[in-house]
DNA sequence: GGCTGGTGGTGCATTTTTTGCATCATGCGC
DNA sequence: GCGCATGATGCAAAAAATGCACCACCAGCC
């Protein structure tokens, strides 16, 4: 889009805090991407940055108007999209934000059986937690966002909610595998795997934690799910996850290579120690989402619905 | 705004449906305007208009794409109205449809109100029936719009809401002037002077006389209320308008010269045989205003829940 | 059937704009 | 104070947009 160009200059200015560093960046010279700048700041009336030893940095104005810029280009994805959907063409582009716990078995699963019926759909799977998950679609770097944490901000929409159980990982052969649901008590001194303090799922253990006054023995923090669960086959451990990291794509499959891993038993934490947590899949308030990302929301939503559809709100 | 101009010339192209008469407009040669839309058609990958023999018609594509290019234009004007504002300037500019009704009184000295405290906004005020307001709303040449007559498209977001009694308005010398309410039976044979079919007051006068099968002596049409209301110095007869197109502007405001016409008296029209009409202030659905057109329709709100409290709603 | 008056589209020379190079002025860190 | 980064500017080259003249097309009309 060629009418765009400056407003895309800008943008990368803003990213990269440097006019010289953005036109590495943009192939052009530093001078070239220089004029441009100046020459919307006059038409604006306004500077847009402030000139600082160091580089360039936003002032107000301009963080008024890149907001603008990028709601601007959200909008002519949205109406590219539309338009290619005229011609039946079905392209376009999704960019998700996902906390560690759906990209494991839920949004694999869901963005291929969308990629099956849409094969010129692309995808962009960036993994974060909550604030910054909320932070990418206010900057329109992410279209959806499926966030296990409370929402912060008032700009995200919250499109629709699952409670989830958290449950507690273990080896097949671990002494409290025998049991329905785990107490908190039942953790006293027993080694624990725990995500990052960012996580979700890690804010209500501790809480839970922290209200039994029970001290696990935290043998290892990490912020890979896949890492915690590889890491139980060589030291046993437990690990604690919720429902749509650990089952399986389709209900009621069989024992095939996405399932969950045989080894290894969950058991849910009991409700009276842990409340369940709650997923939110979110978009930002107000905004219309191109038809492949609004579709994709819409078929995750039935999805989770089909799969639990108690758990489900809207 | 130069990053700007080949979507405005795709806008004007539209309205005049011919790429020449819209190069006239815009002062540059045909081929310099065909050329851009070329160009821009190939970049959006798919044409925008149909080129018919008499000129040139947007096609599906086209009007998707024009939507979004008025819609940027309108959140750049309101991104620019909010960096001025950010140095105190307090610059902008409010566009307003409004009906017959409203501007006769209450714009004018809401609008000489509003620009004297900030003096360096400007106006642009098209008078038009309700489904034009709406159209007006929804191309963005308008921010907000007064309508006397119930809304139809679903794009309108109303802001607040007025309900107005129809009053007949005659020479104080009148033979119902002594009546406290008017019913629909007594103006049976005699001599009145109607809206044109398109106003709302029209529409519920026409209801009531269908309904109560009186059919008055209809000396005049007019779309000009200050017509019709001169024209009874010289014919007696009854005409309608609602409250809003007589109070004077300040409540309890004495005789000065921008009051009620002194020789004229207004009686309502019983409310067994009309019911109130609504005054729709509204703005497009999900569009975030200008700073000080969003001032302005907070400042009319709050203007007239002070002088009609009991009939404003939100 | 051909003529007229309108439309959009195109090749080419001209003008305007943008870009890149060389260079300057400035401020921070060492 | 020196080195090294930053953004800004003068000037010439490159690129893009423009205007002119002209083509192809279509509808209405004589």
């Amino acid at each position: 889009m060629r009418f765009m160009t400056s407003l895309r200059f800008i943008d990368v200015v803003a990213r990269e805090g440097s006019i010289r560093k953005a036109a590495d960046k943009l192939a052009i010279t530093s001078t070239a991407l220089n004029r441009r700048i100046l020459q919307i700041e006059e038409e604006i009336g306004q500077p847009l940055f402030e000139r600082l030893p160091g580089g360039v940095r936003l002032n107000t104005a301009g963080e008024i108007f890149l907001q603008h810029i990028r709601s601007q280009f959200a909008d002519l994805a949205r109406v590219q999209s539309q338009i290619a959907d005229l011609s039946g063409i079905r392209r376009g582009h999704v960019q998700i934000a996902s906390g560690a716990d759906a990209l494991r078995r839920f949004l694999p699963e869901a963005i291929a059986t969308y990629r099956g019926a849409h094969p010129a759909v692309s995808f962009d799977l960036t993994r974060c937690y909550g604030e910054e998950a909320e932070a990418r679609l206010f900057s329109l770097d992410a279209d959806i966002a499926l966030i296990f944490a409370p929402i912060r901000a008032a700009h995200v929409h919250v499109a629709a909610t699952l409670r989830q159980q958290i449950q507690c990982v273990m080896p097949a052969g671990h002494r409290l595998a025998g049991k329905d649901t785990i107490r908190i008590r039942d953790l006293s001194d027993e080694r624990v795997v725990l995500p990052t303090a960012q996580s979700g799922v890690r804010q209500l253990m501790d809480t839970a934690f922290l209200r039994r006054s029970v001290e696990p023995d935290v043998i290892l923090e990490s912020d890979s799910f896949e890492f915690m669960q590889n890491f139980l086959h060589f030291e046993p451990a437990i690990f604690f996850q919720i429902p749509i990291a650990i089952d399986a794509g389709r209900a009621g499959d069989g024992a095939d290579a996405t399932n969950f891993d045989e080894r290894l038993v969950s058991r849910p934490v009991d409700m009276a120690d842990v409340a369940p947590g709650t997923l939110h899949i979110c978009h930002l308030k107000g905004r219309v989402l191109p038809v492949a990302a609004a579709k994709f929301l819409d078929d995750i939503i039935t999805g989770l619905r089909g799969r639990y559809s108690h758990e489900v709100d809207q």
